[in-house]
Formats: structure tokens, sequence, C-alpha cells
DNA sequence: ATATATTACTATCTTTTTATAGTATTTAAT
DNA sequence: ATTAAATACTATAAAAAGATAGTAATATAT
């Protein structure tokens, strides 16, 4: 019912990433902003790179930017490819009767609940978290 | 983004359980008809009757029934005793920054798709799921 | 009373996930 | 060219989750 340590992070860093308006981040750098641990931190780069979602350059200066534009990455596509949502096993139980055909009795409530909720991370791009970002520290401005 | 193992063996065996018309079963014939590690599903079967879902008798002809009313189960209680809806950390992202006050970028997101899928797994209870496997059931027989 | 079928408890092993370490490679500033 | 700041690769360690094993306790049928 939750997520891994590794997609959590991805999404914190990604999230991150999204919504400052820096375009390169070192791993360094986003290590001490995020707290998570720098070695597991820059395979994780790597990683995030591989599945084509930031690339990097190497050398001083070098960093992760993102390799798409925010408003075609949503928080499904990142879990998806993270630890997939397909990949698992369609119906919550392992009974040899669920298939398409005849279903199992948990099949049709753990449907729903999955898609339901599979549709509210397809709808939410980095790019809509980058907007409410900023719309939440002008809030915060005018407070001040 | 998904359930881990012990909780979908816990599914599973209610579930078998509920929908099938004898109240007493034993570790070993549910491992038998359901396939999970004979020592996991025993202690697992001892967790579930510590939560209260189930209540075992020792002994020749013991094995394990029920404690509550079918319809007073539901996914989101049994999911939530196993590994914690709730003990989990609300906001996906480990950003200090997300607090009541002043949640995360990611917070709105998530608890949406989160909250939805809570919904559906609190409306399910194990006497709608016996309900449904019942007029499978039938389905079946009338197509014979 | 005894034998048998069952759950209960505690310890250990295995696998997967998470985290770290060492070294090599790349690239820009100097 | 040299140095420094960065990523890349491979191997290993630590922690958590999943699975197994041995023995004790319980209770019913006979």
């Amino acid at each position: 019912m939750i997520l891994n340590k590794t997609t959590e992070y991805a999404l914190t860093v990604l999230g991150f990433m999204a919504t400052r308006n820096d375009n390169m981040y070192s791993a360094e750098y986003l290590h001490q902003q995020l707290n998570i641990p720098r070695r597991y931190l820059r395979s994780l780069l790597t990683d995030l790179s591989k599945h084509g979602f930031l690339k990097s350059s190497s050398g001083r200066n070098g960093g992760f930017v993102f390799a798409q534009e925010l408003k075609e990455i949503n928080l499904a596509l990142v879990i998806n490819k993270l630890e997939g949502i397909d990949a698992i096993c369609n119906c919550i139980l392992g009974f040899s009767c669920c298939i398409v055909d005849k279903p199992c009795i948990m099949h049709e409530p753990w449907m729903e609940a999955r898609s339901k909720m599979i549709e509210t991370l397809t709808n939410t791009t980095f790019a809509d978290l980058k907007e409410k970002y900023q719309m939440d520290l002008l809030k915060n401005l005018k407070l001040i």
C-alpha cells in the first residue's frame, strides 16, 4: 500500500528539480538539499537518466537536467518505471482462478481502487507540481 | 504501489474463508488450497487472530474461524493492521517542509490518489465478497 | 490415559531492498 | 597539461522482508 523507498526518493528528487528554477543539479547538491544517501542518490540519478527522465553531463559543472518537458512526465510514469505498476500481478490474489474469463472475488474492488489511484497519478505532471509550487510561493509572499 | 506479500496472503486467506461455507479451517488445509508457504501461513493466521479478525482453537479438529461478522471486516482494515495505511508517512515526500501548515508540492495529488483508493477498500467488506462469489457461482451453474 | 492433529513460540536461514566503498571515466577551468 | 568537480561502473555490506525448522503446548477422538 506504499511506494518503496527508491520510488519515493525518485519522486522527491524530480519534484525538487521541477519546482526550482535552475536547470542543472549536481548529485552532491541534491543530496545536501534532500538528505537522500549520497551514493544511493547517485545511482538513482543514473537510473533516472537511463529511463529517459533526466540527462546527465559529466565533468566539472556537470549534473542532471530534465530530458523531457515537465508536462510530459507524470507521477504514474515514474512509479511505473521504477517499480512497475503493471509488472505486478494485476490481481491482489494469487488464486489461480483469477484469469480474464473468471476473475477472483477480490479482482473487482481491487482493480477499482487501483485504477482510481493510477488515474490521479497519471493526471499529475511535474508541470502541475511546478505551477502549484509557484502559486504557493506567491501566497506565502503575500502573507509576509 | 503494491501490497506486500504478507498482506496479499492475508487477503487471499480471508477471502477464501469468507466465500466458502465451512466455518473452521485448519492452517494445513488452507495451505493446500492456496499454495501459501505452510509455516509462513501458520504464523500469519496466528497474527490475524491476534489482530482480532480470526479466532483459533488448538488441538485435534482445531483451526481458525472468523472472530467477527463478515460485514464488519473491510479490506482497508486488514491492510491497515498488517502494513499500516496510516503508520506510513502521510506524505510521499520526505520534505521536511511537508507539515500541516505548509504541505509539500506532492502532498495534494498523493493524498487524493491515496484517499480514493482507501475509500474503495473501506467500502468493500468480506460480506460483499461472499455475496459476489455466490452470485458468480450461480451464473456459472446456469451456464452448465 | 494415549495418540494424534492441531496451534504457539523462538530461532535461524534466504532473498530482496537499501546503502556504502573503491576505482575509473569524463570534462571544464586554470 | 594539470587539476578539480563531477558522473559511471562494479562489488560488497547492512537492513528488512519472506520463508523454514524444531520443539512445546493444547485439545479432541479413541
